[in-house]
DNA sequence: GCCGTTTTCGGCCCGACTGTTTTCAGTCG
């Protein structure tokens, strides 16, 4: 079983603990001990070593124990002991909005529901009206829940809604009674995958505020309304909360709504030990614990105007917003340690798009021309290689006719440059899907795998090193293959894949399209650690996809990532020797 | 069930909104 499969059991026992009304504290256990295991960007090869899982955090000796045996037999039987309590549809009712474990409870003890199917027919007969705790309103809204679910069920990329985060951050900034505006939330902090958006505005003038937001050309509909918080699903179909808090509120309401959950509880227990009680409007003197023994000592509270003092009165650096995932920030910004993030003014080039030579949009004109009004200085150009027919993808002659075409143009520019590379398929058995006598005429290549993707772990790491471990291959491409939302990555090994990175002296991209995103944030730490160089490509297939890059600063900056650690940030002179960089090795190491 | 620079016992983040109540429970983030 992987880390995510048996996270996803220690969920449902947290579910399932939470069905049969058990110790609130117990049921937060499994799910932090899920979250934690699922977010651990540690080594953990062997998911039966008692001793290495004890000292993640959240994960203690019985849950230790239930994960090893997970992980050596598949199969746990405290968890089947739970379900047995329960039909197993019932944990599907879970995913209607309003229904949460109590409610569900009454409605399986009561009326024998178990799953979205009865739950619908109880509804329309006006059973669940019944019900103690229930009312017709309640019933309207369970049913209007489950007619809406297939069109609201799941999440979106981070690059589906960011148009609308925008214009809304935009239009809220510009409107005069607002003091600030800013989108805050997993938006903030550049994840991914994004559940909703949470605006927080500062103003004197909550309601005007409030109405303007209830009256935005984006809004669809209105979910709640109140004085201080209102919500509305917009056109994309995400939901969206407004936050209308005073000037003086505002840095802890920007603070405490972009998260992340577990950043804020650490942040809350600290302000805990200096005898404050720290919430989304202020940090204030912690009451005394009732029948406390002793008084906790309380330090002086100083100054709060924005989020850098915030962070401050807990004598921590700012910590960026990408950074508030609990992973070791909060160490860094103690010791003065956290990376300056790189930013998008660093990049100076890209590598990987396509033209209408294979399957883009734009010819190399085009891209060229694009490029340079991003102010970029250089523009790799990596179409695909033969074997990737569905992408109409190049043979040798095509390919070295291209390269012609790019020498041919690079003349006519002046302080910009393309460079001629291919987007190489890993073939099934690591080989390359070009011999290197053609890869040795290119300026770079990058690869990557675009069929095949059933191999075992074992194969599929094998198979991406054996190609990374050719002296002509520069990047490793999208190495996961996810497609966000629609296509699980392919299993691999990737702490084996960045050792062998580092060795080879092959860089890793950050896949900038928003459904990839790939290699992800969560395994840059490890990377930088072993020295593995970063490139960020938008792999555009039209011209303006070349603004995709901004979604790969994020994911970069989510990874701890200086322009030190991304090559695109190296200005063309640089760049270009650095591209012959791991052959020249290879050659000198031949001859030694 | 986890955790420890007060604690191996006794805590565990906390406030807004909604609907069903007549002062609050449940859900959500």
């Amino acid at each position: 079983m992987t880390k995510g499969e048996i996270a996803a059991v220690l969920e449902e026992i947290a579910t399932l603990l939470e069905l049969k009304d058990e110790n609130p504290f117990k049921i937060r256990a499994y799910a932090n001990a899920a979250r934690s295991l699922e977010t651990f960007g540690g080594n953990l090869s062997d998911l039966q070593d008692e001793e290495a899982l004890e000292k993640i955090p959240g994960i203690g000796k019985a849950i230790a124990a239930k994960i090893k045996e997970l992980a050596a037999t598949g199969s746990l039987k405290y968890l089947e002991e739970l379900r047995a309590d329960f039909p197993a549809a019932i944990l599907e009712l879970f995913s209607i909005p309003g229904l949460g474990a109590k409610k569900i409870k009454a409605l399986y003890e009561k009326l024998h529901i178990s799953s979205i199917a009865q739950l619908q027919k109880a509804c329309e007969s006006g059973r669940v009206a019944e019900l103690p705790g229930f009312g017709e309103t309640t019933q309207g809204k369970i049913c209007h829940a489950i007619a809406d679910r297939a069109k609201h069920f799941g999440s979106f990329q981070f690059g589906q809604i960011a148009g609308e985060a925008e214009s809304l951050r935009n239009d809220l900034t510009a409107h005069p009674d607002a003091l600030h505006a800013c989108v805050a939330g997993s938006y903030r902090r550049r994840r991914e995958i994004v559940r909703d958006l949470d605006l927080v505005v500062a103003t004197k003038k909550p309601a005007a505020v409030t109405k303007f937001f209830l009256e935005h050309p984006l809004v669809e509909s209105v979910i709640a309304q109140g004085p201080t918080k209102s919500s509305v699903r917009l056109r994309s179909q995400i939901q969206c909360d407004l936050r209308v808090v005073s000037a003086a509120e505002y840095p802890f309401a920007l603070n405490y709504f972009t998260g992340s959950k577990e950043h804020n509880i650490e942040l809350r227990n600290r302000a805990l030990k200096r005898g404050w009680t720290l919430n989304e409007y202020r940090l204030a003197p912690a009451p005394a614990p009732s029948g406390a023994r002793k008084k906790r000592s309380t330090t002086r509270i100083p100054q709060v105007r924005d989020e850098v003092e915030l962070y401050r009165a807990f004598d921590l650096d700012f910590i960026p917003p990408e950074l508030r995932e609990n992973r070791g920030e909060f160490e860094a910004a103690a010791n003065h340690s956290l990376p300056r993030l790189i930013e998008k003014e660093n990049l100076r080039g890209t590598f990987h798009c396509h033209t209408t030579a294979s399957d883009g949009h734009n010819t190399l004109e085009e891209m060229a021309q694009a490029a340079q009004a991003l102010g970029l200085e250089y523009l790799g150009i990596a179409e695909h290689s033969r074997s990737s027919i569905q992408a109409h993808g190049l043979d040798a002659a095509k390919l070295r006719a291209q390269v012609a075409a790019i020498r041919k143009l690079n003349k006519k520019f002046d302080g910009f440059q393309l460079f001629a590379g291919v987007e190489c398929d890993i073939l099934r058995d690591g080989k390359l899907d070009f011999d290197d006598d053609l890869l040795s005429e290119l300026d770079y290549a990058v690869v990557s795998i675009h069929s095949v993707f059933n191999l075992s772990e074992a194969e599929m790491t094998r198979r991406i090193i054996r190609a990374i471990s050719n002296p002509f291959v520069t990047i490793l491409a999208h190495p996961t293959g996810r497609l966000l939302l629609q296509r699980e990555p392919y299993v691999v090994n990737l702490p084996a894949i960045i050792d062998a990175a580092a060795e080879t002296g092959t860089w890793i991209e950050i896949n900038a399209a928003p459904k990839r995103l790939d290699l992800d944030w969560r395994w840059w730490p490890l990377a930088k650690e072993k020295g593995v160089k970063c490139v960020i490509n938008p792999d555009a297939h039209r011209a303006e996809r070349l603004q995709d890059l901004w979604f790969g600063i994020g994911v970069a900056r989510k990874g701890w990532l200086t322009k030190e650690d991304v090559r695109n940030c190296w200005p063309l002179g640089k760049i270009e020797k650095a591209l012959g960089m791991k052959r020249q090795k290879w050659s000198d190491g031949v001859m030694e």
